[in-house]
DNA sequence: GCAAATTTGTTCGTATGTATT
DNA sequence: CAATACATACGAACAAATTTG
């Protein structure tokens, strides 16, 4: 007496999937078949197969059936890079293999005040001015991040006036807010974290709905040469095709490996 | 007509608990009376309940009840550090408060043949033997960390004896492998990856059974002043109270903050 | 383009088991 | 031991999405 129906059930499912058979991408057999196989209810088949649905071995298609996940290639963002750095780095074997480039949306500006999180990454004041220029990143069509970037008001007045307009600022803003304001970027920190997605999220990065796939957080502050914080970058990436990647030292060129 | 009735009672009681009430920690109403409220089927509600699971928003517990998730100050590791440093530093809240530190369980040793991962990490061939040396991380009682390192075997036959011994090695490996072997980490690089934990991840780390919670999976891999790979350390933090962090160029110390 | 068949999604009702107080 | 509350399991019906004829 010890596992419930349906978790041998699934547990069933699962050793035939690691096995091999089926494969993925291939599709379960039905449920009213399972409900046959496993001599239990349409319901208690449908609770196994929500199990492995959570554990990500398979998903269900309505009208069509329940197929094994396919793995996917992830694409792979490495946060380490020269200080003085404009943008993160991306690797990915289609990248490598075809020369295909990042692609991103032109900014949504908007001007807000700072709240809890913003605030206390860049270290001034709740309520104080921010500008948050917002963009979605693609990778070959792929939705691959959402990226939003905050810059204290104080820049624009001091010149950099082009952070309020809707448009790319090349060859970037690190450079830019240099030219500008005599701001140079020495450092910059890197805080990850893992959540849900919120609805906003999972929509873009067709995210199943039921939460199941979580997404990396990173917040990005850049430091000045007076140790001052000019700049939060957020970033979020699904943690179901990305992979980060960080070093120190002397390291060769990153290959694609686990 | 728009969401399913479990998904708009999921949808109240998450603004619900976003306003404050209930509060984190508090107690949900029970089942029964959630049917009456929203006059649907306990069924229903409990679909509804189990949204809001997935979400990380409540938890339940049988013969209790169902109550909103408590936020854990979570634990923040920070990877980048120097090359020929020693362990992955870490800052938390009630460590910098009490002066705790990270404490570990006594390694086991196995003579493993590589695997796919293992081999591929360390650019070895499959099959070869490697020692793996595998720790439990707890900080002030809590599980932390699960740890895992490779090491050829090579090591071993060049004097680095103490690598296949089931007690720590003071006043760490990297120190001892140069001292031993010549061999001099001058660099590493850290693959961030996000995942379902396995069973016994799930069991060390007492997350809830369903999987929801997922754990950070980072590949650290150690170059030489040869440019070789001569380790591989898989780390397995849980995402629900771990937070990393990577640093570059000039910054001033980490404190606690988004 | 439409209708039928197939398959999963949602909702109800009911009964019984298990954990906690 | 009893009461309470969530967990598991069954059966049934209809809805919605998709494919097929």
């Amino acid at each position: 007496m010890a596992d419930p129906m349906y978790r041998q059930i699934a547990e069933d499912l699962q050793r035939r999937i690691e096995s091999g058979e089926p494969a993925p991408g291939a599709q379960l057999p039905t449920e009213l078949e399972l409900r046959e196989r496993y001599d239990a209810s349409r319901n208690t088949v449908r609770d196994a197969i929500k199990w492995l649905i959570t554990r990500g071995l398979v998903e269900t298609r309505p009208g069509q059936g329940t197929f094994v996940t396919e793995r996917i290639t992830p694409f792979v963002s490495t946060l380490t890079g020269p200080p003085e750095g404009k943008e993160t780095y991306v690797y990915l074997a289609e990248v490598v293999a075809s020369s295909r480039t990042p692609d991103m949306s032109d900014p949504r500006v908007e001007m807000q005040r700072a709240t809890g999180n913003v605030a206390s990454a860049l270290h001034i004041p709740e309520g104080t001015s921010v500008v948050s220029r917002h963009q979605q990143r693609f990778i070959d069509g792929t939705p691959w991040s959402l990226q939003t970037s905050f810059y204290p008001m104080a820049l624009v007045e001091q010149g950099a006036t082009k952070l309020i307009q809707a448009t790319s600022i090349e060859p970037g803003t690190v450079d830019y807010l240099a030219e500008k304001c005599g701001i140079k970027q020495v450092g910059y920190r890197d805080s990850i974290a893992v959540r849900p997605p919120n609805e906003v999220e999972a929509a873009f990065f067709k995210l199943p709905a039921d939460g199941r796939v979580s997404v990396f957080e990173v917040y990005r502050v850049g430091f000045d040469q007076d140790g001052a914080r000019f700049r939060l970058t957020v970033t979020v990436y699904p943690a179901d095709r990305n992979r980060l990647v960080a070093w120190v030292g002397d390291v060769p060129a990153v290959e694609l490996e686990d």
